[in-house]
RNA sequence: GGUUCCGUAGCUCAGCUGGAUAGAGCAACUGCCUUCUAAGCAGUAGGUCAUUGGUUCGAAUCCAAUCGGAAUCACCA
C-alpha cells in the first residue's frame, strides 16, 4: 500500500470516529473511475446501515473533514455513495521523487521449481509448445522478480512407442540420412519419419477389405452376415484371433437400434434441432432426436475404437512395439539408434529455444525417471494410502475426494504415468529442496495433476501444499484443433520465421519514414526485426488468460498495432529518442519548482507506483497476462501524455526536467516488465 | 453419466475477492504529421454480459437450475 493510501485511510478512520463516533477497521479505497475527478474513491455504502444516514450525506461529511484535516487532500466530490478524493499536486511530485529512490525488492526466502516445455522427442515443437514455453519462462521470470529463488526445468519425454515409430520408419526408409545430408533441422528430420511411419501404417491398413468393413459398419444398409464374413476374412489375413468379435457385434447391434428407432419415430436427419430448441416446442421430438444422436455418438466411439484396434494389428505397429521391448531390454543396436536420433532432436530443440529466448537450469529425461516411484508405492502401501488388488496391481481410492479409483502400479509391477510423476516429484525435491513447484502443462491433464497432488498430500509430503498446476488451454485454429496426423499443426520454427519476416516488412517502411533506417547497421536492423516479430508473437500468446483456450488465425496473423508488443516497443523507442534530445537540456529543481500536475502525469505516477503490486499479483496467480495488461495501460497513458504534453518545449524548465525524469521512469518500467515477459525492447525503431 | 473449465460488441479478449453510465484492440466511420518517432492521438458507431430464478441497498461478478461448447474419467504418456 502506498504512503498516500495509508495516510488517507488513517484519516478516514479518524473521520468516522470524530464525526460518527464509530470505528471501522478494514477500510478499502479504490481507484476513481476516469469519468470522475480525483484519484482515490471511498465507497460509503457499506457503512450506511451502521451509521443510519444517507450515503451522500456520509460522503459529504467525510469529504469536508478530510479537506480540513488531512494535509494531502486537495478537494473532494461526492456522487451518491462515492467519495472521490483529489490529492495535492506537490504530494504527488514528492511521492514520485521517493518512488524513484526507493528500492523495495524483497526476498521471499523460498525456492520455486518451474517445469515447462516437456516435449516429446519424435517431432518438432509447434504453436502449442510456444504457448507453453512463453508462459513457463515468463512465470519463472515474474516469480524471480517477486523475490523467489527460481529453478527452471523440463522433463523430456524421450522414450515410448512414439519414438520407436520414428526410429522404425528411419530404419526402413532412412537410407542413412542425417541432418547434415538432408539439410533439415534434427527435430524436423525425426518428425519427418514419424509422419513416414503413419503413412506406412495407413497404406497397410487401406486395403479394400478394410474399407469395406468400415463402410459397411458405418452405413445402415448392411447385411449382418456379410459384415461378419468380411471381418473374419480380414482378421484371417492378419493371422489373429477374434478379439474384435464383441466390438463388431456391439457396433452392429447399435446400428440395428438406430435403424429401429428411425423407423418407429420417423425422424429425419434434416430436423433442425437448434431451431426447435429456440421455439421450445415439440419437446417430445427434441428428446427423440437427442436419443438418436446419443446412439449415433456411441456408435462413432465404438467405430473409432475398432479402427484404433485395427491399427495395432498392422505389421509396422507390431514392429514398433517390438522395438520398444528391445529398447527396454537394452538392446545395443536399438539403444544406439535411439541415442543418435534423440541427439538430433535435442540439437533442433536447442536451436529453437535459443531463437525464442527461453532457457532451462536443468533437464530431466523420462528414460531416467520412468522406473521411479516404485518405492513410493511401497511406502503408500505400508501407510495404508494405497491398496493391492488380487492380481497384484496397486490402487488408490479417491472416491471420498470426489475422484475415482486410480491405478498407481500395473499388475506386472511396472510404472504408469502417475507412478513416474510421483517419483520425479520426489527426485526434484531431493535435488532442489523447493517449497513450491509450478507445472506448466496443458489443461487436458487437469485430472492427472489433481490426483498427483492429492496423493502427495496423503503421503504427507512437506512440499505438497506448494504444488501448482499452471493449466493452459489448447491453441486452436479456425478449423478446430491442431492435429499432427491431419497436417494442421502450426510448426514453431515456421511461425517464428514468418512473424520475423512480417516484422521486417512493416519495419522497413516505418524506419524509412522516421529517418532511422540509415542510422542502423544491417546487423542492428536484423536484430530489430527479430525482437519486434518475436515480441509480437510472445505478447499475442501471453496476453490471454492461460486457462482459456485461444484461437490462432493464421490468415489474420499476429497483431502489430494496438494492444500488441510493437506498440509498447514503439513507446519505449520514442522515449529513448526524446531522452537523447533531452540530455542536452539544463537541469532544474523540479521537485520544488514544478507545481502544476497534468492529470495524465498524475495517472502515470499512479501507474508507476503500482508496479510492485502488479508483479506480486502476477506471481501469486502465475499470470503473465496481468503484467501485459499493466504495461499496455502504462503505454496507453504515456501515449496520450505524449500527444498532450510537450516535453522538450514544456512551459518551464522545471516541467521539462520533470517530464524527462517521468519519461525515463516509464521507459525503464516498460523495459523491466517486457523482459519479464521475455520480450526485448529497442532504443530505436 | 460423474468431475472440471468456458459462454461479455461483427472478431479477438479484459473486467469476476459484489459498487458509479460494462472496457480495450481489430474491423467500420470522422478529424489530427511545417511542432519531442502518426507502429500514434482525439472522436463516432457497435452490448438481452448464454437463459431463468435467488441472495443484496447494489449482480457481468456470489448461489441454484437450465441451455450451449471444451477437456477428462485407460494396467497410454
Amino acid at each position: 500500500m502506498s504512503h498516500i493510501e495509508k495516510t488517507l485511510i488513517e484519516h478516514i478512520e479518524k473521520a468516522f470516529e470524530v464525526i460518527f463516533n464509530k470505528n471501522f477497521s478494514n477500510i478499502a479505497l479504490q481507484e476513481t473511475k476516469k469519468e470522475f475527478e480525483g484519484s482515490h474513491t471511498l465507497v460509503v455504502f457499506p457503512y450506511t446501515k451502521e451509521l443510519g444516514q444517507k450515503p451522500a450525506d456520509i460522503a459529504q461529511k467525510i469529504g469536508e473533514y478530510l479537506v480540513q484535516n488531512c494535509p494531502i487532500v486537495e478537494k473532494f466530490n461526492a456522487v451518491q455513495g462515492f467519495l472521490n478524493l483529489s490529492i495535492k499536486a506537490e504530494v504527488w511530485i514528492q511521492f514520485f521523487d521517493t518512488l524513484l529512490k526507493e528500492n523495495t525488492k524483497v526476498t521471499k526466502n523460498q525456492k520455486v521449481v518451474v517445469e515447462y516445455s516437456s516435449p516429446n522427442t519424435n517431432k518438432p515443437l509447434h504453436l502449442g509448445h510456444l504457448r507453453n514455453n512463453f508462459l513457463g519462462y515468463s512465470v519463472a521470470q515474474i516469480l524471480e522478480e517477486a523475490g523467489y529463488e527460481v529453478h527452471k526445468t523440463q522433463i523430456i519425454n524421450d522414450r515410448g512407442i512414439h519414438i520407436c515409430k520414428s526410429m522404425l520408419a528411419y530404419e526402413k526408409f532412412g537410407n542413412g540420412e542425417t541432418p547434415e545430408s538432408s539439410g533439415l533441422k534434427g527435430d524436423h528430420l525425426v518428425g519427418k519419419y514419424y509422419v513416414e511411419f503413419d503413412k506406412a501404417m495407413k497404406s497397410e491398413i487401406k486395403t479394400k477389405l478394410y474399407f469395406d468393413i468400415v463402410e459397411l459398419l458405418k452405413s445402415e444398409n448392411y447385411n449382418k452376415a456379410s459384415a461378419f464374413s468380411l471381418f473374419q476374412k480380414y482378421l484371417l489375413n492378419k493371422n489373429d484371433n477374434n478379439k474384435f468379435d464383441s466390438l463388431v457385434n456391439s457396433i452392429l447391434e447399435l446400428s440395428d437400434k438406430i435403424k429401429d428407432f428411425r423407423n418407429k419415430n420417423y425422424i429425419s436427419y434434416t430436423a433442425d434441432l437448434k431451431e426447435l430448441l429456440k421455439e421450445e416446442k415439440e419437446k417430445e421430438k427434441i428428446q427423440q432426436i437427442k436419443n438418436l444422436q446419443n446412439l449415433e455418438t456411441q456408435k462413432e466411439e465404438l467405430l473409432s475404437e475398432f479402427e484404433e484396434g485395427l491399427k495395432n494389428e498392422t505389421f509396422v505397429m507390431k514392429e514398433a512395439q517390438k522395438m520398444l521391448l528391445d529398447w527396454e531390454s537394452g538392446d545395443e543396436k536399438t539403444v544406439a539408434l535411439w541415442k543418435k536420433m534423440n541427439s538430433w532432436v535435442y540439437e533442433g530443440f536447442d536451436d529453437t529455444y535459443k531463437k525464442i529466448g527461453v532457457s532451462f537450469d536443468s533437464k530431466y529425461y523420462e528414460s531416467n525417471t520412468y522406473l521411479l516411484g516404485k518405492d513410493i508405492v511401497e511406502e503408500g502401501l505400508q501407510k495404508g494410502v494405497f491398496y493391492k488388488k488380487e492380481d497384484g496391481s496397486v490402487w488408490i481410492d479417491l472416491t471420498e475426494d470426489g475422484l475415482d479409483n486410480k491405478l498407481v502400479l500395473r499388475s506386472d509391477g511396472t510404472s504408469v504415468y502417475i507412478t513416474q510423476d510421483l517419483g520425479t516429484a520426489e527426485l526434484r525435491f531431493k535435488d532442489q529442496q523447493m517449497q513450491k513447484m509450478v507445472y506448466v502443462v496443458g489443461n487436458e491433464q487437469d485430472y492427472h495433476f489433481k490426483v498427483l497432488f492429492l496423493i502427495l498430500k496423503k503421503l504427507g509430503r512437506s512440499y505438497a501444499e506448494g504444488l501448482h498446476h499452471l493449466s493452459y488451454g489448447m491453441v486452436e485454429l479456425p478449423s478446430g484443433k491442431m492435429k499432427s496426423r491431419e497436417g494442421t499443426v502450426v510448426d514453431a520454427d515456421d511461425l517464428v520465421k514468418e512473424v520475423i519476416e512480417l516484422a521486417k516488412e512493416k519495419s522497413i517502411e516505418k524506419l524509412k519514414a522516421f529517418g532511422t533506417f540509415e542510422l542502423l547497421t544491417d546487423e542492428e536492423k536484423e536484430h530489430l526485426y527479430e525482437i519486434i516479430g518475436l515480441g509480437a508473437l510472445k505478447y499475442f500468446l501471453l496476453k490471454i488468460d492461460p486457462q482459456k483456450k485461444m484461437l490462432y488465425n493464421p490468415d489474420e496473423s499476429v497483431s502489430f498495432e494496438g494492444d500488441a508488443a510493437p506498440f509498447i516497443q514503439y513507446n519505449h523507442a520514442r522515449i529513448c529518442s526524446v531522452l537523447r534530445k533531452g540530455s542536452e537540456i539544463e537541469k532544474a529543481d523540479w521537485q520544488n519548482g514544478y507545481k502544476t500536475l497534468h492529470p495524465l502525469e498524475l495517472s502515470l505516477i499512479n501507474l508507476l507506483s503500482q508496479y510492485n503490486k502488479t508483479i506480486e499479483l502476477a506471481a501469486e496467480k502465475h499470470a503473465p497476462y496481468i503484467l501485459t495488461q499493466y504495461i499496455y495501460e502504462l503505454c496507453k497513458n504515456y501515449s496520450s501524455f505524449w500527444s498532450e504534453c510537450s516535453i522538450i518545449k514544456a512551459e518551464s524548465l522545471e516541467a521539462t526536467n520533470f517530464r524527462l525524469v517521468l519519461s525515463k521512469e516509464v521507459a525503464q518500467t516498460i523495459k523491466k516488465g517486457m523482459l519479464l515477459l521475455g520480450i526485448d525492447v529497442p532504443e530505436r525503431m
